[in-house]
DNA sequence: CCTTGACCTCAAGTCAGCTTGAAGTGACAG
DNA sequence: CTGTCACTTCAAGCTGACTTGAGGTCAAGG
């Protein structure tokens, strides 16, 4: 397999070097020895950041990522988890379909008043319940 | 309108006072006056709450949110940001469904090679444009 | 009068996920 | 042999949204 330098795997990865590092102090990824001082990837740790992006965007912690490799390196996901995951997600979706919805109602009603519109109250009254998303990423 | 003291409001809006005293800080959300050292809201302020939790649901900053309201403390918000962010939301949205559907079949998959199966690798492959989503707040 | 308890202020701490900066090393070009 | 330059390490800093802790104030009850 090909050996690539964290140059090329930034390059291919799209994530700037620092994370890399990053990413293998938290074991996420492994690089598998050194050219001098220098890093030597395989190709393969491509496909392990495509899937660390994949849990990322799922909302799992870096922690929680690198916990679903085992320690052969193959991804052994608790299917348990990844079930849990996916209700969270289809809540989430539910909430921001609801707000999407909101703030298209807000931007088209030309009312000052959107706290006298029903759609609105509707929403403004689930409010409660709402997680707040937080800060999405770079890119 | 009724008078509320910071516990009050705590206690409907399901925020912990030090919340809601941040917010003050913030320029969020401001307290009628004091009842000796003690703040004192008017009964308008959980609206003003409901809306600015709707706003972060959005995925607006606090800042964002602050600036939405008038100096008259009328919410103001800018359409176009609101546009904005139902196509943000949109898209956010569109990714955690492919997210959630590839997490689905993780999980129902029996073979320890996700990495062979097309469905699985479509996602892998868009993983690299997706947005992680950050953490969901409290509750 | 004294305690209690709810509120107050202000500074500092927390968390996740990185980024930045200073200072060092090693391979290769000239 | 000497640069140069891409890489390295390690510690510290950053962002956003709060929380926590120490120490202070004040009204009411016993």
């Amino acid at each position: 397999m090909a050996e690539l330098d964290i140059t090329a795997v930034a390059r291919s990865s799209g994530l700037p070097a620092s994370t890399l590092r990053y990413y293998e102090e938290r074991g996420l990824i492994a690089s598998t020895g050194r050219n001098g001082l220098k890093r030597v990837f395989d190709e393969g740790v491509l496909e392990r950041l495509a899937l660390i992006a994949v849990g990322r965007a799922a909302g799992f912690t870096l922690d929680d990522i690198a916990r679903m490799f085992g320690p052969d390196g193959r991804p052994a996901p608790d299917r348990a988890v990844l079930t849990a995951k996916a209700d969270e997600l289809d809540a989430t979706i539910a909430d921001l379909t609801a707000v999407r919805d909101g703030l298209r109602h807000a931007a088209a009603c030309p009312a000052p008043s959107h706290l006298e519109c029903p759609t609105f109250r509707g929403i403004l009254a689930a409010a409660g319940t709402l997680r707040a998303p937080g800060k999405r990423v770079r890119r």
